[in-house]
DNA sequence: CTTTCAGGTTAACGAGCACTAACCCGGCTG
DNA sequence: CAGCCGGGTTAGTGCTCGTTAACCTGAAAG
């Protein structure tokens, strides 16, 4: 219970938890098996037990801990208050991003495996998710006064695809580098969030 | 081997084939066993074997289809030729909305399942994938001359993100209505692309 | 020096699952 | 009527995988 070995396992853990989404992210969570988790590690199989109750554990604390992260973050970036609603709308943009481009494995594993938890866990992450939705709708709609709560909540949930695309992208140089990727994910979120509300010009 | 029997046979085995897309949409490829693909259609476990060599055969044929479909569908758009570049784009992203908003299953299956193919069938689906990609990419560019060629295909990727985002929805009708909903991802979609090659106004 | 204990190890178990084997039946074909 | 055969059925098999059990070790605590 000393703070030394408090630290020590929890960065055993927390290495654990990396590997862990990689893996999941790879191949799926009933596609990798503990034992594959353990060998990631250095340590073999049954192992991971000293650290998780179960493989269902690891996922859960991996959902639970990036709709943490990110409600946190958004919340952060909206209490820092940039002086108009279109800064904090940026600064939600570049976090969203910035989180996107770094933790490629977790954002896949996030939203494509929610259903194998608990129901317990499941509902937390759904509540952190819609809050953290709730979040960006606010700001979209100082920004865009124009469209309704519906249609922005739809716009919202859009751009989250568009940004959390990244990590379908294929792996050789034919895509711009990191930076020049950011300031593109930007503008193109914005390009949507301003056409959300104009007039349905395009024909349909 | 007669047109009557052929035809009775194939629409079992797309019976099959829509269950089980939406089973492995629901709880992963992994996630569902035979047994639950033949219950949904009324004949149990291993009866599907008369139909399929095997569960991944079912996946592969679900995702070269997909992957077929939608290239033809754009290859035939693009053939038809809209009057202007803009026409054929409103026609690409009419072809994949209704796509996305009809077949959510096919859509979620089809960018999160990939990797369970074998190899053959994964490239092929690949480079379907791929040839689909390069049709949008080149319309985008007669539309916006101002982007370049990287700048562009990274657009058509997260807009194919943002399109496909429609699974991740919740049940519940706090969302737009179906016409509403395809209205509104179409005028997303252009605004992304109209933004694609501005300058980077934005603070980053 | 002994005891404790975190953090490993290997062996085994039990469930689930894809797939095969063997059998069955009802409707065309000759 | 006989036989073929498409399309089912149930029982069984072998493998994978999550989890548990039992044991080990090295270092800090007393």
């Amino acid at each position: 219970m000393s703070p030394a070995h408090a630290s020590a396992s929890t960065s055993r853990r927390e290495q654990i938890l990396k590997e862990a989404a990689r893996l999941f992210a790879e191949r799926g969570f009933h596609g990798v098996g503990v034992d594959e988790i353990g060998a990631a590690v250095g340590i073999s199989g049954p192992g991971l037990y000293r650290h998780f109750a179960g493989k269902d554990a690891m996922l859960a604390e991996l959902l639970v801990g990036i709709s943490e992260r990110l409600l946190d973050g958004g919340r952060m970036r909206i209490a820092e208050g940039g002086e108009s609603p279109e800064a904090v709308l940026d600064a939600l943009l570049d976090g969203h991003i910035d989180f996107a481009l770094d933790d490629r494995p977790l954002i896949t594993v996030h939203d494509r495996e929610l259903d194998r938890l608990r129901e317990a866990d499941r509902k937390r992450v759904r509540q952190l998710q819609r809050q953290y939705v709730e979040l960006w709708v606010d700001v979209v709609r100082k920004v865009h006064p124009g469209a309704s709560e519906t249609q922005s909540r739809a716009a919202v949930h859009a751009v989250f695809g568009l940004l959390n695309s990244t990590p379908h992208l294929g792996r050789p140089g034919a895509l711009p580098g990191r930076t020049e990727m950011a300031e593109l994910l930007h503008r193109l979120a914005l390009g949507a969030f301003r056409a959300v509300a104009a007039e349905p010009a395009a024909g349909a």
